[in-house]
DNA sequence: TGAGACATGTAATCGGTTACATGATTCC
DNA sequence: GGAATCATGTAACCGATTACATGTCTCA
Protein backbone atom coordinates (compact mmCIF):
# COMPACT_ATOMS: atom_id res chain seq x y z
CA UNK A 1 0.00 0.00 0.00
CA UNK A 2 1.14 3.39 -0.87
CA UNK A 3 3.03 4.74 2.20
CA UNK A 4 2.79 8.71 0.67
CA UNK A 5 -1.09 8.75 1.60
CA UNK A 6 -0.34 10.32 4.97
CA UNK A 7 2.71 12.72 3.63
CA UNK A 8 3.51 14.87 6.75
CA UNK A 9 3.79 14.39 10.53
CA UNK A 10 0.65 16.65 10.96
CA UNK A 11 -1.60 14.34 8.78
CA UNK A 12 -0.24 11.64 10.89
CA UNK A 13 -1.32 13.84 14.24
CA UNK A 14 -5.04 14.60 12.33
CA UNK A 15 -5.50 10.95 11.08
CA UNK A 16 -3.97 9.43 15.10
CA UNK A 17 -6.47 12.13 16.85
CA UNK A 18 -9.51 11.48 14.19
CA UNK A 19 -9.18 7.85 15.43
CA UNK A 20 -9.98 8.09 18.65
CA UNK A 21 -13.17 10.34 18.36
CA UNK A 22 -14.58 11.54 15.46
CA UNK A 23 -13.83 15.64 15.16
CA UNK A 24 -13.94 18.62 13.38
CA UNK A 25 -11.40 21.14 11.77
CA UNK A 26 -11.43 23.63 14.74
CA UNK A 27 -11.46 20.55 17.54
CA UNK A 28 -8.29 19.47 15.82
CA UNK A 29 -7.12 23.09 16.20
CA UNK A 30 -7.97 23.21 19.81
CA UNK A 31 -5.96 19.99 20.55
CA UNK A 32 -2.80 21.15 18.43
CA UNK A 33 -2.79 24.99 20.35
CA UNK A 34 -3.65 24.23 23.87
CA UNK A 35 -1.80 20.69 24.41
CA UNK A 36 1.42 19.87 23.87
CA UNK A 37 0.10 16.65 22.10
CA UNK A 38 0.26 17.66 18.47
CA UNK A 39 2.09 20.98 18.67
CA UNK A 40 2.70 20.58 14.59
CA UNK A 41 0.54 23.27 13.14
CA UNK A 42 -1.90 25.25 14.16
CA UNK A 43 -2.94 26.62 11.09
CA UNK A 44 -6.21 26.66 9.47
CA UNK A 45 -4.49 27.00 6.23
CA UNK A 46 -2.99 23.84 7.02
CA UNK A 47 -5.04 21.66 8.65
CA UNK A 48 -8.65 22.13 6.48
CA UNK A 49 -6.65 21.17 3.27
CA UNK A 50 -5.31 18.11 5.16
CA UNK A 51 -8.50 16.79 6.08
CA UNK A 52 -9.90 17.40 2.42
CA UNK A 53 -6.98 15.57 1.21
CA UNK A 54 -7.69 12.47 3.55
CA UNK A 55 -10.77 12.72 2.72
CA UNK A 56 -10.48 12.11 -0.86
CA UNK A 57 -8.16 9.36 -0.21
CA UNK A 58 -11.22 7.93 1.75
CA UNK A 59 -9.36 7.79 5.11
CA UNK A 60 -11.77 9.76 7.03
CA UNK A 61 -15.40 10.77 5.76
CA UNK A 62 -16.67 14.23 6.90
CA UNK A 63 -20.68 14.45 7.67
CA UNK A 64 -22.43 17.45 7.42
CA UNK A 65 -23.91 19.22 10.63
CA UNK A 66 -25.79 22.18 9.53
CA UNK A 67 -26.83 21.63 5.64
CA UNK A 68 -28.52 24.86 5.06
CA UNK A 69 -26.45 27.28 6.24
CA UNK A 70 -23.87 28.85 4.51
CA UNK A 71 -21.56 27.41 7.00
CA UNK A 72 -21.39 23.85 7.48
CA UNK A 73 -19.85 21.87 10.01
CA UNK A 74 -18.24 19.07 9.22
CA UNK A 75 -17.13 16.08 11.49
CA UNK A 76 -15.14 14.09 10.61
CA UNK A 77 -14.64 10.21 11.36
CA UNK A 78 -11.96 7.80 10.38
CA UNK A 79 -12.75 5.11 8.06
CA UNK A 80 -11.78 1.60 7.98
CA UNK A 81 -9.53 2.39 5.29
CA UNK A 82 -8.35 5.04 7.23
CA UNK A 83 -7.57 2.68 10.44
CA UNK A 84 -5.78 0.28 8.45
CA UNK A 85 -3.42 3.12 7.03
CA UNK A 86 -2.82 4.47 9.96
CA UNK A 87 -1.69 1.15 11.19
CA UNK A 88 0.69 0.53 8.79
CA UNK A 89 2.04 3.98 9.43
CA UNK A 90 2.35 2.91 12.67
CA UNK A 91 4.15 -0.82 12.08
CA UNK A 92 6.73 0.63 9.83
CA UNK A 93 10.22 0.12 10.60
CA UNK A 94 12.08 2.42 11.87
CA UNK A 95 14.72 3.89 10.11
CA UNK A 96 18.14 5.50 10.77
CA UNK A 97 17.08 8.76 9.35
CA UNK A 98 13.65 8.11 11.62
CA UNK A 99 15.98 8.38 14.35
CA UNK A 100 17.94 11.49 13.43
CA UNK A 101 15.34 13.59 11.98
CA UNK A 102 11.81 12.87 12.92
CA UNK A 103 12.23 11.77 16.88
CA UNK A 104 9.16 13.90 17.52
CA UNK A 105 7.15 11.38 14.59
CA UNK A 106 8.47 8.55 16.86
CA UNK A 107 7.06 9.96 19.98
CA UNK A 108 3.76 10.52 18.29
CA UNK A 109 3.60 7.22 16.58
CA UNK A 110 4.31 5.62 19.68
CA UNK A 111 1.54 8.21 21.10
CA UNK A 112 -1.50 6.47 18.99
CA UNK A 113 -0.43 2.99 19.24
CA UNK A 114 -2.90 2.57 22.49
CA UNK A 115 -5.46 2.63 20.25
CA UNK A 116 -5.27 0.81 18.06
CA UNK A 117 -2.58 -1.88 18.16
CA UNK A 118 -1.71 -4.85 20.82
CA UNK A 119 1.06 -4.88 23.77
CA UNK A 120 3.26 -7.58 21.41
CA UNK A 121 3.83 -4.58 18.70
CA UNK A 122 4.13 -2.15 21.05
CA UNK A 123 6.93 -3.77 22.52
CA UNK A 124 8.43 -4.60 19.20
CA UNK A 125 8.27 -1.11 18.82
CA UNK A 126 10.21 -0.25 21.83
CA UNK A 127 12.26 -2.78 21.11
CA UNK A 128 13.53 -1.26 17.80
CA UNK A 129 13.85 1.83 18.75
CA UNK A 130 16.39 1.15 21.42
CA UNK A 131 18.44 -1.33 18.69
CA UNK A 132 18.32 1.58 16.03
CA UNK A 133 19.52 4.31 18.88
CA UNK A 134 22.20 1.77 20.36
CA UNK A 135 23.50 1.53 16.33
CA UNK A 136 23.76 4.87 16.22
CA UNK A 137 25.39 6.14 19.10
CA UNK A 138 28.78 4.65 18.18
CA UNK A 139 28.69 6.83 15.46
CA UNK A 140 28.01 9.98 17.35
CA UNK A 141 30.82 8.84 19.94
CA UNK A 142 33.44 8.88 16.99
CA UNK A 143 31.88 12.36 15.63
CA UNK A 144 32.61 13.77 19.38
CA UNK A 145 36.10 12.47 18.97
CA UNK A 146 36.85 14.35 16.43
CA UNK A 147 34.71 17.47 17.18
CA UNK A 148 36.94 17.62 20.73
CA UNK A 149 40.09 18.46 18.81
CA UNK A 150 38.51 21.47 17.68
CA UNK A 151 40.11 24.46 19.66
CA UNK A 152 37.52 26.89 21.46
CA UNK A 153 33.88 24.96 19.72
CA UNK A 154 31.08 23.92 21.06
CA UNK A 155 30.13 21.27 19.04
CA UNK A 156 31.66 19.00 21.11
CA UNK A 157 29.19 20.16 23.98
CA UNK A 158 26.13 20.13 21.11
CA UNK A 159 26.79 16.50 20.34
CA UNK A 160 26.80 15.50 23.99
CA UNK A 161 23.48 16.99 24.43
CA UNK A 162 22.28 15.02 21.63
CA UNK A 163 23.56 11.79 22.60
CA UNK A 164 22.45 12.82 26.32
CA UNK A 165 18.70 12.93 24.68
CA UNK A 166 19.16 9.71 23.17
CA UNK A 167 19.81 7.84 26.44
CA UNK A 168 17.00 9.34 27.75
CA UNK A 169 15.24 7.77 25.03
CA UNK A 170 16.33 4.58 25.49
CA UNK A 171 16.16 4.63 29.61
CA UNK A 172 12.74 5.93 28.42
CA UNK A 173 11.78 2.56 26.19
CA UNK A 174 13.16 0.00 28.74
CA UNK A 175 10.90 1.53 31.64
CA UNK A 176 7.96 1.06 29.52
CA UNK A 177 8.54 -2.42 28.38
CA UNK A 178 9.31 -3.41 31.82
CA UNK A 179 5.86 -1.98 32.23
CA UNK A 180 4.14 -3.44 29.44
CA UNK A 181 5.74 -6.16 30.33
CA UNK A 182 4.89 -6.65 34.27
CA UNK A 183 1.67 -5.84 33.23
CA UNK A 184 1.35 -3.22 35.68
CA UNK A 185 -0.92 0.09 33.88
CA UNK B 1 18.04 43.88 11.73
CA UNK B 2 15.53 41.92 9.79
CA UNK B 3 15.70 38.13 11.52
CA UNK B 4 13.73 37.01 8.26
CA UNK B 5 17.26 36.78 6.55
CA UNK B 6 17.82 33.99 8.15
CA UNK B 7 14.64 32.52 7.30
CA UNK B 8 15.09 28.20 8.19
CA UNK B 9 17.67 25.54 10.15
CA UNK B 10 18.88 25.08 7.14
CA UNK B 11 20.02 28.24 6.50
CA UNK B 12 21.28 28.78 10.11
CA UNK B 13 23.50 25.60 9.88
CA UNK B 14 25.02 26.80 6.21
CA UNK B 15 25.70 30.13 7.64
CA UNK B 16 27.28 28.75 10.95
CA UNK B 17 29.60 25.96 8.74
CA UNK B 18 30.18 28.97 6.54
CA UNK B 19 31.68 30.93 9.28
CA UNK B 20 34.17 28.51 10.45
CA UNK B 21 35.82 28.27 7.14
CA UNK B 22 35.01 29.10 3.39
CA UNK B 23 32.86 26.10 2.05
CA UNK B 24 31.84 25.28 -1.48
CA UNK B 25 28.11 23.58 -2.22
CA UNK B 26 29.45 20.28 -2.43
CA UNK B 27 31.35 20.64 0.92
CA UNK B 28 28.46 21.82 2.99
CA UNK B 29 26.32 18.59 1.46
CA UNK B 30 29.09 16.14 2.22
CA UNK B 31 29.09 18.03 5.87
CA UNK B 32 25.48 17.33 5.89
CA UNK B 33 25.20 13.70 4.48
CA UNK B 34 28.50 12.33 6.30
CA UNK B 35 28.21 13.95 9.89
CA UNK B 36 25.09 13.81 12.58
CA UNK B 37 25.81 18.03 12.74
CA UNK B 38 23.38 19.29 10.20
CA UNK B 39 21.54 16.82 9.07
CA UNK B 40 18.95 18.89 7.94
CA UNK B 41 18.59 18.91 4.25
CA UNK B 42 21.08 16.74 1.70
CA UNK B 43 19.45 17.72 -1.65
CA UNK B 44 21.65 19.98 -3.90
CA UNK B 45 17.79 21.60 -4.50
CA UNK B 46 17.80 23.38 -1.17
CA UNK B 47 21.62 23.97 -0.85
CA UNK B 48 22.20 26.08 -3.35
CA UNK B 49 19.38 28.18 -3.61
CA UNK B 50 20.12 28.84 0.13
CA UNK B 51 23.10 29.68 -0.79
CA UNK B 52 22.43 31.92 -3.37
CA UNK B 53 19.61 34.10 -0.92
CA UNK B 54 22.92 34.15 1.51
CA UNK B 55 24.25 36.02 -1.06
CA UNK B 56 21.95 38.21 -2.38
CA UNK B 57 21.14 39.00 1.35
CA UNK B 58 25.53 39.75 1.49
CA UNK B 59 25.50 37.47 4.09
CA UNK B 60 28.38 35.21 2.30
CA UNK B 61 30.38 35.94 -1.14
CA UNK B 62 31.12 33.34 -3.65
CA UNK B 63 34.17 33.44 -5.12
CA UNK B 64 34.95 31.72 -8.48
CA UNK B 65 37.32 29.56 -8.88
CA UNK B 66 37.21 27.74 -12.39
CA UNK B 67 35.80 31.31 -14.06
CA UNK B 68 36.96 29.83 -17.79
CA UNK B 69 35.20 26.92 -17.73
CA UNK B 70 30.78 25.81 -17.75
CA UNK B 71 31.12 24.62 -14.89
CA UNK B 72 32.99 27.44 -12.27
CA UNK B 73 33.36 26.04 -8.50
CA UNK B 74 32.16 28.08 -5.85
CA UNK B 75 33.37 28.94 -2.61
CA UNK B 76 31.29 30.61 -0.14
CA UNK B 77 32.61 33.06 2.51
CA UNK B 78 30.89 34.49 5.26
CA UNK B 79 30.79 38.21 5.16
CA UNK B 80 31.17 40.83 7.84
CA UNK B 81 27.33 41.41 7.40
CA UNK B 82 26.52 37.87 7.96
CA UNK B 83 28.58 37.36 10.70
CA UNK B 84 26.78 40.19 12.28
CA UNK B 85 23.36 38.41 11.56
CA UNK B 86 24.22 34.82 12.69
CA UNK B 87 25.66 36.78 16.25
CA UNK B 88 22.17 38.37 16.20
CA UNK B 89 20.55 35.07 14.84
CA UNK B 90 22.30 32.93 17.72
CA UNK B 91 21.74 35.56 20.67
CA UNK B 92 17.57 35.93 19.76
CA UNK B 93 15.87 35.34 23.39
CA UNK B 94 14.29 31.55 23.65
CA UNK B 95 10.92 30.93 23.46
CA UNK B 96 8.39 28.69 24.52
CA UNK B 97 7.84 28.04 20.92
CA UNK B 98 11.42 27.34 20.42
CA UNK B 99 11.54 24.72 23.54
CA UNK B 100 8.06 23.22 21.99
CA UNK B 101 9.06 22.67 18.24
CA UNK B 102 12.80 23.72 17.75
CA UNK B 103 14.92 22.16 20.22
CA UNK B 104 16.94 20.74 17.35
CA UNK B 105 17.53 24.41 16.65
CA UNK B 106 18.81 25.42 19.70
CA UNK B 107 21.12 23.11 19.75
CA UNK B 108 22.83 23.94 16.68
CA UNK B 109 22.55 27.35 18.12
CA UNK B 110 25.06 27.05 20.63
CA UNK B 111 27.20 24.41 18.44
CA UNK B 112 27.83 27.54 16.35
CA UNK B 113 28.26 29.90 19.10
CA UNK B 114 32.03 28.38 20.00
CA UNK B 115 33.15 30.31 17.49
CA UNK B 116 31.89 33.43 17.43
CA UNK B 117 30.11 34.47 20.95
CA UNK B 118 31.76 34.91 24.73
CA UNK B 119 31.68 32.71 27.30
CA UNK B 120 29.74 35.04 29.10
CA UNK B 121 26.97 35.13 26.48
CA UNK B 122 26.86 31.55 26.14
CA UNK B 123 26.13 31.14 29.55
CA UNK B 124 23.19 33.35 30.13
CA UNK B 125 21.90 31.28 26.52
CA UNK B 126 22.03 28.04 28.92
CA UNK B 127 20.51 29.66 31.66
CA UNK B 128 17.80 30.96 29.67
CA UNK B 129 17.38 27.81 28.02
CA UNK B 130 16.85 25.98 31.67
CA UNK B 131 14.65 28.58 32.75
CA UNK B 132 12.38 27.87 29.94
CA UNK B 133 12.24 24.57 30.09
CA UNK B 134 11.65 24.62 33.88
CA UNK B 135 8.68 26.78 32.92
CA UNK B 136 7.32 24.22 30.35
CA UNK B 137 7.18 21.46 32.40
CA UNK B 138 4.83 21.90 34.73
CA UNK B 139 2.27 22.38 31.89
CA UNK B 140 3.39 18.95 30.75
CA UNK B 141 3.09 17.73 33.69
CA UNK B 142 -0.60 18.58 34.11
CA UNK B 143 -1.67 16.95 30.47
CA UNK B 144 0.75 14.01 32.29
CA UNK B 145 -2.16 13.77 34.86
CA UNK B 146 -5.09 14.19 32.32
CA UNK B 147 -3.89 11.69 29.76
CA UNK B 148 -3.13 9.25 32.59
CA UNK B 149 -7.28 8.87 33.27
CA UNK B 150 -7.59 7.73 29.07
CA UNK B 151 -7.78 4.10 29.71
CA UNK B 152 -5.32 2.13 27.43
CA UNK B 153 -3.57 4.96 25.96
CA UNK B 154 0.04 5.08 25.30
CA UNK B 155 -0.18 9.23 25.25
CA UNK B 156 1.02 9.40 28.87
CA UNK B 157 4.26 7.36 28.09
CA UNK B 158 4.81 9.41 25.00
CA UNK B 159 4.19 12.53 27.48
CA UNK B 160 6.99 10.99 29.97
CA UNK B 161 9.57 10.60 26.82
CA UNK B 162 9.15 14.27 26.20
CA UNK B 163 9.50 15.16 29.77
CA UNK B 164 12.69 12.93 29.86
CA UNK B 165 14.38 14.15 27.25
CA UNK B 166 13.44 17.75 28.81
CA UNK B 167 15.10 16.56 32.12
CA UNK B 168 18.14 15.73 30.03
CA UNK B 169 18.62 18.87 28.17
CA UNK B 170 18.41 20.05 31.46
CA UNK B 171 21.03 17.83 32.99
CA UNK B 172 23.27 18.53 30.19
CA UNK B 173 22.99 22.36 30.10
CA UNK B 174 23.79 22.45 33.88
CA UNK B 175 26.81 20.43 33.30
CA UNK B 176 28.20 22.50 30.11
CA UNK B 177 27.55 25.70 32.85
CA UNK B 178 29.58 24.37 35.29
CA UNK B 179 32.78 23.01 33.06
CA UNK B 180 32.23 26.73 31.60
CA UNK B 181 32.06 28.61 34.83
CA UNK B 182 34.99 26.29 36.07
CA UNK B 183 36.84 27.17 33.11
CA UNK B 184 37.67 23.41 32.17
CA UNK B 185 37.92 22.73 28.59
C1' DT C 1 39.33 5.81 -22.51
C1' DG C 2 35.88 4.53 -19.59
C1' DA C 3 34.08 4.35 -14.80
C1' DG C 4 33.10 6.57 -10.92
C1' DA C 5 33.50 10.22 -7.85
C1' DC C 6 33.33 15.15 -7.68
C1' DA C 7 30.39 19.21 -8.38
C1' DT C 8 26.60 22.32 -9.76
C1' DG C 9 22.42 23.12 -11.04
C1' DT C 10 17.03 23.23 -12.65
C1' DA C 11 11.94 22.09 -12.81
C1' DA C 12 7.81 20.15 -11.02
C1' DT C 13 5.46 19.47 -7.21
C1' DC C 14 3.96 19.73 -2.61
C1' DG C 15 2.74 21.10 1.92
C1' DG C 16 3.05 24.81 5.48
C1' DT C 17 2.87 29.73 6.95
C1' DT C 18 0.93 34.11 6.91
C1' DA C 19 -2.65 37.00 6.32
C1' DC C 20 -7.00 37.75 5.21
C1' DA C 21 -12.20 37.03 4.68
C1' DT C 22 -16.41 35.58 6.31
C1' DG C 23 -20.28 33.25 8.51
C1' DA C 24 -22.50 31.42 13.00
C1' DT C 25 -23.35 31.44 17.90
C1' DT C 26 -23.41 33.03 22.55
C1' DC C 27 -23.87 36.11 26.09
C1' DC C 28 -24.06 40.50 28.19
C1' DG D 1 -27.67 44.47 19.08
C1' DG D 2 -22.73 44.50 19.58
C1' DA D 3 -18.58 42.01 21.02
C1' DA D 4 -16.27 37.99 21.51
C1' DT D 5 -15.74 33.47 20.39
C1' DC D 6 -16.64 29.61 17.56
C1' DA D 7 -15.75 27.81 12.96
C1' DT D 8 -14.40 27.33 8.10
C1' DG D 9 -12.09 28.58 4.50
C1' DT D 10 -8.90 30.91 0.55
C1' DA D 11 -4.77 33.03 -1.78
C1' DA D 12 -0.04 34.41 -2.12
C1' DC D 13 4.19 33.05 -1.08
C1' DC D 14 7.98 30.27 0.24
C1' DG D 15 11.25 26.72 0.89
C1' DA D 16 12.12 21.61 0.76
C1' DT D 17 11.91 17.21 -1.73
C1' DT D 18 12.33 14.53 -5.73
C1' DA D 19 14.08 13.58 -9.92
C1' DC D 20 16.61 14.76 -13.48
C1' DA D 21 20.49 16.88 -16.33
C1' DT D 22 25.08 17.97 -17.03
C1' DG D 23 29.92 19.11 -16.66
C1' DT D 24 34.74 17.95 -14.58
C1' DC D 25 38.48 15.33 -12.64
C1' DT D 26 41.09 11.21 -11.33
C1' DC D 27 42.87 6.99 -11.90
C1' DA D 28 43.11 2.34 -13.34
Amino acid sequence: MDTRIIPSTLSLAILGLVSRQPMTGYDLRKVFTTTPMGHFSTSPGAIYPALRRMEQAGLVTGTVEKRDTLRPRQTYTITKKGLEVLKERLLLPISRDDIVLRMDELTLRFAFMGGVLGKREMLQYLKQLTLRINDYIPILLDNLEAQRNIEGSTGAYALEHGIARYDATVMWARRVIRNLEGGSR
